[in-house]
DNA sequence: GCACAAGTGGAGGAAACCCACCACTTCCGT
DNA sequence: ACGGAAGTGGTGGGTTTCCTCCACTTGTGC
């Protein structure tokens, strides 16, 4: 258990763990968070010994593997806010959450779980994500004010997008890896502002963060 | 390898048959089709080898567990092709199956998967869902006659659908359960005939197909 | 009731996976 | 160039899950 205000790494050392790293990342990406240590180890040429040594539980090697595409995701939700048109960034951003979500299911997977906050090596990957939303949160209201998005759109309808995303993901990678685009499209036509009939209510957001933290651990 | 050709079950080793899939229904429609087998054998108060011999592989005992409720399902499609309003029954069709997804985990995951046609067990199986398909069909064909669907409304996009509602559903079960609605409700607003922003054409039928039989085998 | 086929479950093998130990190797400051 | 700290991976223990053997029990036809 190494934090990073521990002596760095020696250098061989250090060069493992970014192999590690890279590794998980290609692993991940391929198979979802589920993928076996061995072969992750198998990958980085590394015995599986040194991988637990590294990263004592899954966690935190998702959390490093995950760093910069967290950040990424956050950063896309700035992005989005900047955009000329409040229509067009709120659509382009779920779009490209959603590409995001297809191009990597170990990503896919993350985006619909939530961890325990007692892990330290996660905590900056929470905090990403809640940067991400508190940005939605007024990409969403810059788009209702633009009249463009249903008033009735809740923000946490994109959670249970991503849900959805991450089951056509699952079932259609490899096969038809862009059938997601259609799902998303239908729903953004959804989500536009000419439209008045009634919904049911969403969840309380209580309990979709629950859910997030209940399914299914990698 | 036992087929319902041989000679019937002595009456004690029915009656275990018989608690068997009662025990595996529940366990299925709680926990996905991937329960452990001891765990039905606790339930069914049998030990792990009696489940081994009368079911020898998961698909035989799937396909005995979920037959009832894959009858059901066919029923559904006929029942929507009778209801007066072409319209009312497309909805009602598509509400129903996702309810029924929800309502049962391991159904929900049976509707994301196809089996490899070589298990004689599972046949009747398949023969429901194709009978409910071509069923389903003509659902779609009279709600664009009736013009109440889009046009580009495509069948396939059910089943798109249903992996979307899998993945609402894995995600929210027990915590939200009824998430999935709102999700739903969307998805048949953007099916209504009052669309005509163009979409992203739909996966080939063949790769879909293949899709279904390369999903994470339970 | 009796004999024997039919049925049963406990015990244990096999595979996948996570994880810890520890004898050996490699780096790095002096 | 050397000694000790840091790092390494093979090996093996533990767990979970699937599945098979086999000695024992229980229906059922006579």
């Amino acid at each position: 258990m190494r934090t990073p205000s521990d002596r760095p790494l020696r250098t061989d050392a250090a060069r493992n763990r970014a192999a590690i790293v890279a590794a998980a990342q290609r692993a991940f990406a391929e198979h979802g968070l589920r993928v076996p240590f061995d072969e992750i180890a198998r990958r980085a040429e590394v015995g599986e010994a040194t991988v637990h040594r590294r990263f004592p539980d899954r966690e935190s090697l998702i959390a490093a593997a995950f760093g910069d595409k967290m950040r990424a995701y956050a950063d896309a939700a700035a992005e989005a806010l900047a955009a000329p048109d409040a229509w067009q960034g709120f659509c382009g951003y779920v779009r490209r959450v959603c590409a995001m979500q297809s191009g990597d299911r170990g990503f896919a997977d993350l985006l619909t779980i939530t961890f325990a906050a007692a892990n330290p090596a996660v905590e900056d990957l929470e905090h990403q994500r809640n940067t991400g939303y508190r940005d939605w949160l007024k990409i969403v209201r810059r788009a209702k004010a633009a009249g463009r998005l249903r008033p009735d759109f809740h923000p946490d309808d994109l959670v249970v997008l991503l849900m959805a995303n991450a089951g056509v993901i699952a079932a259609t990678a490899g096969e038809a890896p862009d059938a997601w685009r259609r799902h998303v499209e239908y729903l953004l036509q959804a989500f536009a502002a000419d439209h008045t009939e009634t919904l049911p209510a969403p969840p309380p957001r209580e309990t979709l963060v629950r859910a997030l933290q209940r399914t299914q651990r990698p």
